[in-house]
DNA sequence: TACTGTGAAAGAATTCACAGCC
DNA sequence: GGCTGTGAATTCTTTCACAGTA
């Protein structure tokens, strides 16, 4: 009922393998088909090689390995290298991956070769905290706006910002070319400021509200939950629990960890 | 490398398959095996049926049907039966689910059944808010201490609990029994802070530090990367572009759904 | 009849392992 | 010799579809 994928959208694993590795400068139409075939969870880690060879060009690395990039962004060189030929064949063998080819083709990749007007709604702490994020300018997200419901906070400057009310996110939005919204509002309110970023024109949303957002399916939302995150850690540290209480003999537990006392 | 699924650690998958299913009050042997079985993706939604079901809990709902908790979550009806199935068979057959019977066993599963007191590292903007955030209480993770490395804070209540110097950080942590770390720090200092966290016996992490920590196998970390969240929306901005610009004939896209203008 | 619980099938993601190239 | 790129194998996750039951 929710599944955003389409009926026409079939993946095509093999789209990036049946390309020749000598093309020259690929078309659009070939940036485009390689993007599509990219699986959600290589996405994610792609962002994270980005930061590691940022961090890594400003140190002045100019040539990387799969295993030295790999052991820097927590993941095995055979997953990276995976992930890397979704983006395309951009190393070389028997040397490594060029630093900076490979941030400007991941950038291009993500999207990143233009900028996203960002949008906080909701300024309470997490909303402060978010418009004073220095992460987001940085990298490309500059916050462009921000919406409250509390009249007493219109034209107060969070930021550098002065918030807007929330009854003019529509036109606020279209003015500024907002093309994310973040929702940091309290879960009652969610739904409601969602439901106007998206007839604002907003078609990605990244919530913050312990709230499961219905959308239409042109619209993407991504949540951070924190209490969901903390559960997580909960049921591992049960799990732990259990695995001492059971599976421990003198003090040693499965593959030989020691426990802690 | 950074596997953490040991080797003596196989996944039972059908170890509650095994069970008969009129087995009496489990033992904890049982609660453990399960637990261990549950894949981890469907951990992450546990967790938000747990907090959709405690709503419908407060409103006074006693029984609902797989149907209409999936619609709520945000899944498909057959996920969550799976998902609930490894918790254990508690819905009636033709009826639904007792909302009150489910939420504690989900409860007991996620390991809730204690509290796990939590110490957030780094009381800036971030801190702050995660410090007033009061979606941690209310969910059974007491804040219970804060630290930063500004020698002007300590002392200085936020949200009610005054900031300690993290040079205090393994007394205090012992003292208060903290049994999950939040670092909210510039990611300069995550590392060093984590490593501090782990020699003062925490097991698990959430880092919200852009940076990818290094940290001994019996150590869980979960991390919320805002800029990773960022560059996957700007992801599919991007490929949402590109099918408007390649695959959109007539205004209508894949699937038949109007791509706005 | 209406809904759960779950094997079996299908689909994704990860890992292996090695051919191919520098 | 060293390292990338990638088919094939494996493992994990989701979905299907229906037997079973209140």
């Amino acid at each position: 009922m929710v599944d955003r994928r389409g009926a026409g959208d079939e993946v095509v694993t093999t789209a990036a393998a049946k390309r020749s590795a000598d093309a020259p400068a690929e078309s659009a139409a070939d940036v485009r088909e390689r993007a599509r075939a990219i699986p959600e969870a290589a996405v994610a880690r792609l962002a994270v090689y980005l930061r590691v060879l940022s961090g890594m060009a400003e140190q002045g690395v100019t040539t990387i390995s799969s295993e030295e990039l790999a052991g820097a962004a927590g993941v095995n060189s055979a997953k990276l290298r995976k992930d890397l030929s979704y983006v395309g064949s951009y190393g070389t063998r028997g040397v490594g991956y060029d630093v900076e080819v490979l941030v400007s083709h991941i950038e291009r990749i993500l999207g990143l070769t233009r900028k996203h007007s960002v949008a906080v709604v909701g300024i309470g702490n997490l909303g402060h905290a978010l418009a004073n994020y220095g992460g987001f300018p940085s990298r490309g997200f500059p916050v462009a706006a921000l919406f409250d419901i509390d009249p007493d906070l219109t034209g107060v400057p969070v930021g550098g910002i002065p918030v807007n009310h929330i009854d003019d996110i529509t036109s606020v939005c279209a003015e500024r070319e907002v093309s994310i919204g973040v929702i940091a509002t309290p879960p009652q309110a969610a739904q409601a400021v969602c439901d106007r970023l998206v007839s604002a024109g907003v078609q990605c949303i990244l919530n913050f509200a312990p709230v499961v957002l219905q959308v239409p399916d042109y619209v993407e939302v991504r949540k951070v939950d924190l209490a969901v995150e903390m559960q997580i850690l909960s049921f591992h540290v049960a799990r732990r629990a259990d695995e001492a209480a059971g599976d421990v003999v003198n003090g040693v537990g499965v593959d030989g960890v020691v426990i802690r006392p």
